[in-house]
DNA sequence: AATTATTTTGCAAATATTTGCAAAATAATT
DNA sequence: AATTATTTTGCAAATATTTGCAAAATAATT
């Protein structure tokens, strides 16, 4: 087996389930810990994946590429686009951003819904030419290769005249205290603004942003107006979530 | 058996695997690993295909289908990207729409070239996410399902402060009488407008592309500066091409 | 603080590549 | 048709790369 085979596996890994461990890999691939080791390596000197104790994790890049068709179906993933779905009406304007819950949202969206979706994600544009009758507005801008979506001043102003119904968010972290936070600086301008021109706008966050915290703020929770996740209302994780004006799915 | 056999037999088996073993090839060709290296360092001078310690792997647009079917290298576009490849310089910003070619452009550029890429091509740009020193701009506007670029008012909007170095476009025929046109009007409009921003234009036309007419008239032949096709000089199609003030690689 | 898991480092064996060379095959010239 | 030049091919020696291992160092966990 090639070098190049291997780390082709272990990038079509990471796509499908954003992170996995030397162990498991070394025996996927059937080669020492000391060879994966080295191809995590050097794909992490690309810019392909970052390199963690134990194992690596996918740059949302990854899963732009992996997650157009084939792959392991994520049913987290899937359990929040179906709650999401129920958001969406005929003839509304939705804005979905980099979000990798937005993705699932597109693939499940029904085949006749007539809806525009304003978008900063190119590959969410290719997911949604298979929907005949969504019209589709890509937002301009310097291409951001590691998050693959626009960014920047040039993306802002292209909002300016846009007044959308919906903004599926996606998001890093979330928490009653210290609100929703990502960590990209510009993307998270770019957030605020997207929120500013939308009637309504829903969260859709994993289990596991749930309760953390990054760098940059985009809002306070209190500014949602909707949380879909995939955990039960009974979970402990949301007990400080409820009645702040915010529905949660 | 001849060298070109064997060579064909390599991009062939390319073609299907994605990834070729030089032991493989040296039993499957019953020649010697030295000389089917050889054919592998020739093939990858000709941008065919990627060698790699051990064998090779296919470039990813040979997946890409062409009218001589899918999985077989269209070394025409190969060709006539290589031509291109020697106008680019460092530092330069350049245009490039979604012709077909540019694909081929872009994955051939020199992975440690600096320049500012503009298109309304989003394949384009993952494409070029590759290449660590390149500057993508995505321009914005509605995004046209069939063609996968984004088209439009907002589009042509967004070139209106840009001043491009070089344009490669991409066209569906070229003639002298008629000069170059397109079958859709809305895309024959952003390309002038292309134009007009462009120092340079530079046409990338296959070869079945030459001597057609279609229905939406970019520009006349004498307004372009670089004519790019895979003919020779001395073929006939190209008889009344010359000596227009127009370069023909 | 002790245990366990992971990483780093250097090394040796296996494998692959590069280089120059000579023989064979092919093409060009007389 | 014979000679000469050029290209192709396989070989062998010198290098370079890849791979797995083991010991030491470091990080994570209990």
């Amino acid at each position: 087996m090639l070098k190049e085979e291997r780390q082709q596996v272990i990038l079509e890994k990471l796509g499908t389930d954003k992170k996995v461990t030397l162990v498991d890999l070394g025996q996927i691939l059937n080669v020492s810990y000391d060879s994966v080791r080295r191809d995590v390596i050097e794909l992490e000197d690309r810019g392909l994946l970052k390199k963690v104790h134990g194992g690596a994790i996918a740059h949302s890049y990854l899963a732009m590429k992996s997650s157009k068709g084939l792959g392991v179906v994520n049913t987290e993933f899937v359990t929040i686009a179906k709650k999401a779905l129920k958001l969406v009406e005929n003839n509304k304007i939705i804005l979905m951003d980099g979000g990798t819950t937005n993705f699932y949202i597109a693939e499940q969206l029904p085949k006749n819904l007539e809806v525009t979706v304003v978008t900063n994600n190119p590959h969410l544009a290719t997911v949604l030419s298979e929907h005949p009758k969504i019209e589709i507005i890509l937002l301009g801008g310097s291409f951001y290769k590691r998050y693959q979506i626009t960014l920047g001043s040039k993306t802002i102003q292209d909002l300016e005249n846009i007044q959308a119904d919906l903004y599926f968010m996606g998001t890093n972290s979330i928490s009653i205290e210290s609100g929703l936070a990502i960590r990209h600086y510009e993307e998270s301008i770019l957030k605020q603004k997207m929120m500013s021109i939308s009637r309504k706008t829903i969260v859709c966050a994993l289990e596991e942003k749930i309760n953390r915290e990054e760098n940059y703020k985009v809002c306070n929770f209190t500014d949602l107006d909707c949380l879909i996740t995939s955990l039960n209302s009974s979970d402990d994780q949301l007990s400080g979530f409820w009645n702040k004006g915010v529905d949660i799915l």
